[in-house]
DNA sequence: TAATCTTTGTGAAATATTTAACAGTGTCGT
DNA sequence: ACGACACTGTTAAATATTTCACAAAGATTA
């Protein structure tokens, strides 16, 4: 089974397994009752967890506990991940409180800002560190994933410190998007291009 | 030519107005230009640009400005609109400020939150309402545009509330998917699921 | 054990999206 | 005005993704 595996089955795979967690009452569910859940269709439930093994039991549906336990497995969300973040101000501050990380294993464990005033400064109990020691330090900590919340002009940078540090992952929050080598995944979250696409669709639909 | 619209090209058309942003010096900007800026192939920006009409000229290219005015009107972001925010948390305090919006017509009007705490502060000008003051402000003022940026057990009341008040756009940070007519558009940035899928493609890439 | 029921896993079909290739159209220099 | 050139717009092919539909696998009941 050498499918290709379509990228968006991923994210769908995290709404699979916070369907899973409403329902640790019972022992097994159903694609139908995880369909119900996640309001994707049945025979796309079955077809993405195909994409990665064979989890369930004809006559039954999958069992919770081991379903849960392969896409913490797949995710690679089973281990703990360690994050540098880049860029301290009000997003970044945001970022840094944000308590939502932590249940999935991610822990924000350095900070950088290039803003002097703000470097040697602690928040949520991170002394934030100056630009310059970014490469130094998440080398050193052997950090893979990294939080950009820069300005669009440090941006990129930024982000070729963080590639050359080791960093194989980054989810870059600054209005550009980084050029990076093929071997390092950037996802770009960018609010003006989202509400650009909520302009569009509300224009469009009054027509 | 009654083709159907891929859902992607609309971001896409978003990143070639910033690349004509970026071009403003000349007159003319080919597709193979085009896509130098933007990392696109020169056939997508051309097949792009052709699901919403005709604006280049064979030999010369897509003059500048002109193009630049109808990707405008097409997102709808040559008027200005209105936005409400729910949640003025840290994520919340945040987009208050974040100065990125008014550049593309966006203006955060109002703002509400539930912790009487915060209700009667002002942020950014902005002084924060409770939100059982959604309804009548939103309606009143004519918003069609919110940012929910409230906890995810709050979340899809508030989109209740924001949609029987005539919303029908709503960018959605809260971690959970809420349900709503297919009249009305909810983009949802969920930092755990893409934190995930920088896991998942870490995880993979060793292997 | 056999008959019936439930639900998975998966080929095959349908749909959607991207890429390739080039005919046609306008430009520009002479 | 003409010929060489440049670039778009689009048709067709290639890919990718989703949906359908059902055979096979196991569960359950008698």
């Amino acid at each position: 089974m050498l499918n290709k595996i379509p990228q968006a089955a991923v994210p769908r795979l995290s709404l699979y397994y916070r369907a899973l967690l409403e329902s640790r009452g019972k022992d097994y569910i159903s694609s139908e009752e995880l369909s119900k859940l996640t309001h994707f269709t049945a025979a796309q439930v079955r077809r993405d967890l195909t994409y990665f093994g064979q989890f369930g039991t004809p006559g039954k549906g999958y069992a919770i506990l081991g379903l849960t336990q392969a896409i913490l497995s797949i995710l690679g969300t089973d281990k703990n991940w360690d994050v540098a973040l880049v860029g301290v101000g009000n997003l970044g501050s945001a970022l840094l409180s944000y308590k939502g990380f932590a249940a999935q294993g991610f822990k924000v464990v350095c900070a950088f800002d290039s803003d002097l005033r703000k470097v040697d400064k602690t928040l949520e109990g991170i002394k934030i560190q100056d630009t310059s020691e970014i490469e130094p330090t998440v080398r050193e900590r052997n950090i893979h994933i990294a939080i950009v919340a820069t300005s669009a002009e440090s941006a990129q940078a930024v982000v070729d410190m963080l590639i050359k540090s080791g960093v194989k992952g980054i989810l870059n929050f600054a209005p550009i998007r980084p050029q990076a080598p093929a071997s390092v995944n950037i996802l770009n979250i960018d609010l003006s291009i989202e509400l650009e696409r909520l302009a569009y669709f509300l224009t469009r639909s009054r027509v």
